[in-house]
DNA sequence: AAAGCGTGGCA
DNA sequence: TTGCCAAGCTT
């Protein structure tokens, strides 16, 4: 029978911590103040669904270029979500310039977990991180790895999303007072290293005498689970329009899909190839012979690739920007258009 | 409250 | 190759 009682638990992994803690960015060095709040906020929006590795490259860049909130409230939008691009979930950049701007008119981040819950793209999860890790407040931090590890922990059978508020009501049972929020850290380096989804390292843990997965031999059959519906496969078709070396670029409107961003131009999806329906202007399109699959979280898609080009003098009446070729890579494309403009150029160059 | 919303890594 | 998964939030 495993010892779940709950000081010996979380003794045991800030033992571990204090000793395996991983060096990121964002984290304060040991023996430290306590780490600045903008990056504690930062790096936690930016890991929202996104693993560590994604983010560090964009967490290095993001506060290079703007080092605190204040700066980061006077940039511009369109710089924004160019630096956001490739990190995917584009509205968590929106959210992150009305945040920026709402705390640097307040003059600080708020400190306790109610009140950051209030800002914006600031939910339940990142509340808590925030108050615990940044203001040393105690918060019970439940996000995917802390549900992977305490369901196996406590060998939890009931099926996720239903088991949240039983797993976040054991999860409060193991928190400590002090050091909630290395605590929460701790748990995160655990289930990102240790407790993994697929062949979890029980042979490592510092959990593992207390754990009831483990005693029941199959770990790895926890957190339960619903079985998820198949994607749909939807189809579509990208424009590339050439006039005098630039691309015709749009910015697809602030709501729904890739939100915001930067683009180039498309017809609407749909549930069979629609060709050359939508273009941007009146030109010769020609539909080149590969397309561009790519997977969204919640369906498939394949583009077709429609290019045309137009003289210099034509093409006044066109909506959008050009943007030279040469220099794509800074306009900011969201990755399925910026794979589908590395095949353009394969393909029109090869011509 | 169920659905919409990206991307890259891994087996 | 395909499917699964990851430091969730919003409406």
């Amino acid at each position: 029978m495993p010892d779940n009682a709950p000081r010996a638990i979380a003794s045991a992994l800030l033992h571990w911590y204090d000793h395996n803690a991983r060096d990121l960015p964002w984290r304060a060095r040991p023996g430290a103040n306590a780490p600045d709040p903008y990056r504690v906020w930062l790096s936690e929006v930016m890991l929202q669904q996104t693993q560590v590795a994604s983010v560090i490259p964009y967490f290095d860049k993001f506060t290079r270029t703007w080092p605190t909130v204040e700066a980061l409230a006077a940039s511009e939008d369109a710089d924004l979500m160019a630096a956001w691009a490739g990190l995917g979930y584009y509205a968590r950049a929106r959210n992150l310039l009305a945040c920026a701007r709402e705390v640097a008119r307040r003059g600080a981040f708020p400190d306790t977990e109610q009140g950051l819950r209030e800002l914006p793209g600031v939910g339940g999860y990142t509340a808590a991180a925030i108050a615990a890790i940044a203001f040393g407040r105690r918060a019970v931090v439940v996000d995917a790895n802390v549900e992977r590890v305490v369901s196996r922990l406590f060998a939890v059978e009931d099926v996720l999303p239903g088991a949240k508020a039983k797993i976040y009501a054991l999860t409060d049972s193991v928190t400590p007072e002090l050091r909630s929020g290395d605590f929460a850290q701790a748990m995160m380096d655990l289930g990102s290293g240790i407790c993994t989804a697929r062949s979890p390292k029980c042979l490592l843990c510092p959990l593992r005498e207390h754990c009831a997965g483990f005693a029941g031999g199959t770990p790895e059959r926890y957190p339960r689970k619903a079985a998820k519906p198949p994607k749909p496969q939807r189809f579509g078709t990208m424009f590339w329009l050439e006039r005098d070396g630039a691309v015709l670029l749009v910015r697809r409107p602030d709501k729904g899909l890739l939100g915001g961003m930067r683009a180039l131009p498309t017809g609407a999806w749909a549930d069979s190839p629609p060709g050359l329906a939508d273009p941007p202007a009146k030109a010769e399109w020609k539909l080149l012979t590969e397309t561009v699959s790519h997977g969204f979280t919640h369906f498939n898609l394949d583009v077709a690739l429609a290019a045309a080009t137009l003289s210099s003098h034509a093409g006044a009446a066109v909506e959008g920007e050009w943007w030279p070729v040469a220099d794509l890579e800074s306009a900011g494309l969201p990755t399925v258009f910026a794979k589908a403009a590395r095949q353009f150029r394969r393909m029109l160059c090869a011509v």
